[in-house]
DNA sequence: ATATTATTTAAACAAACGTTTGAATGAAAA
DNA sequence: TTTTCATTCAAACGTTTGTTTAAATAATAT
């Protein structure tokens, strides 16, 4: 697979990233992952001392890059509407948006990592402790808050509850399974390329929906 | 775990169902399974052929149950209102709503039934081919239509996309990780057993925000 | 009671897994 | 060149996995 001159370090983060991706962390096996990067056995021994830490390597590193990301954008938001307080569609657009953003990126790691972090949200182990980190959950603090003065007259235990719903939605359509399903399903005059492009704005429009709907709107409109 | 008189089919089936639901398909091994059955460990092969057609026998078993349950909803739903269009949460209810009510199942297997589900719709292998399977998919197509009927001027794609939207919220709300995270998350003054009554509720006005969300809303909103 | 079938049991099998080892090889420093 | 350090390599280790086997036991039918 790699004949290049790239080092045996990088050859693994690279394999790593794409099979985990695409088969999860425990289907993936450190033979396929050596072999795919044509290096030795033991080498993912050597660089990152045992599977699971070459797993929180990959997460690390753009997760951190990511939720840096996050904060830029909310910070500039936030410093751009003094005192007022954001709209819930640009505190969606902050957090949920640059990580779909991450769909264009021309290198196709971008999907690789949102595949392989919708994977992981989603698997039942803690094993990827930097999700849960201080780190990340600094982050994802930031953002609830945010939503409880952009939403000051909805329950603040009702939008803990929507973001959950929110990340839900989102790591099950980034997930493989959630898009492949989709590409199938969805007519085929739409070009998957294109729906790629759409998944973005498809997405936010829903979560926006479900965010800012009325409370026991269920109940009110099935009456 | 087991010193009743239950017949080594039906112990197998309870335990399973149970590990499963907390460990997921992989990491639940047939040992452990039937030690807690107390059975020999050849007994799950005697009784089912394989481990996968231990799962494959659960989830037919209630998922069968599950979808005549909604196939009855959405008929009665239609006979009642003849010619009149559904409202999109007649239709949610009938779908989602019969899901989540396995949540108040009394003996507890339906929570168990749920993460289970919830489990296995998110795996990436699509080894639970009674998800995926005929039966299964007419469910949905029948609901996929219902839908199409009840937002005659929101473009078919759109619906498509929402109603997955809709599945991976719902999918990762009633996995246990998606669960847990929740307890462990919203304000400790609301009981656990509380939040699993309200979750129906809280999720429902979600989605049917989601579903009904206006088109580019989020550029609307954002704008 | 005898024969037949169904079920349980202990033991082993074969494959795959992550990991470890110690020697061989490479590159850089002295 | 010699020494030192980092890296690669083939081979094996120990464990766990789902599965199979054949004998032992239980249940049922003749």
């Amino acid at each position: 697979m790699y004949s290049e001159d790239k080092k045996t370090y990088e050859k693994l983060m690279d394999c790593a990233e794409k099979i985990f991706a695409e088969k999860g962390y425990d289907k993936a096996s450190v033979r396929e992952i050596t072999a795919a990067a044509n290096v030795n056995l033991a080498s993912i021994h050597y660089h990152f001392g045992s599977k699971e830490n070459l797993l929180q390597e990959l997460l690390n590193r753009k997760l951190e890059w990511l939720n840096q990301q996050r904060l830029i954008a909310l910070k500039t938001l936030e410093s751009k509407s003094k005192n007022k307080p954001l709209k819930p569609s640009q505190i969606l657009e902050a957090f949920f948006g640059t990580l779909l953003d991450m769909l264009d990126e021309k290198n196709y790691g971008g999907e690789m990592f949102l595949r392989l972090l919708g994977r992981s949200t989603l698997e039942p182990n803690c094993l990827i402790s930097s999700i849960s980190s201080g780190k990340n959950n600094a982050v994802t603090e930031k953002f609830r808050d945010a939503l409880f003065k952009a939403l000051p007259n909805v329950p603040k235990n009702e939008i803990v509850w929507r973001f959950h719903f929110m990340v839900g939605a989102t790591s099950y359509a980034i997930s493989g399974s959630g898009l492949n399903k989709l590409f199938v399903t969805a007519e085929v005059s739409e070009e998957k390329s294109v729906s790629k492009k759409l998944l973005k704005k498809r997405l936010m429009s829903f979560l926006l929906g479900g965010l800012r709907s009325p409370m026991n709107s269920f109940l009110i409109g099935n009456k």
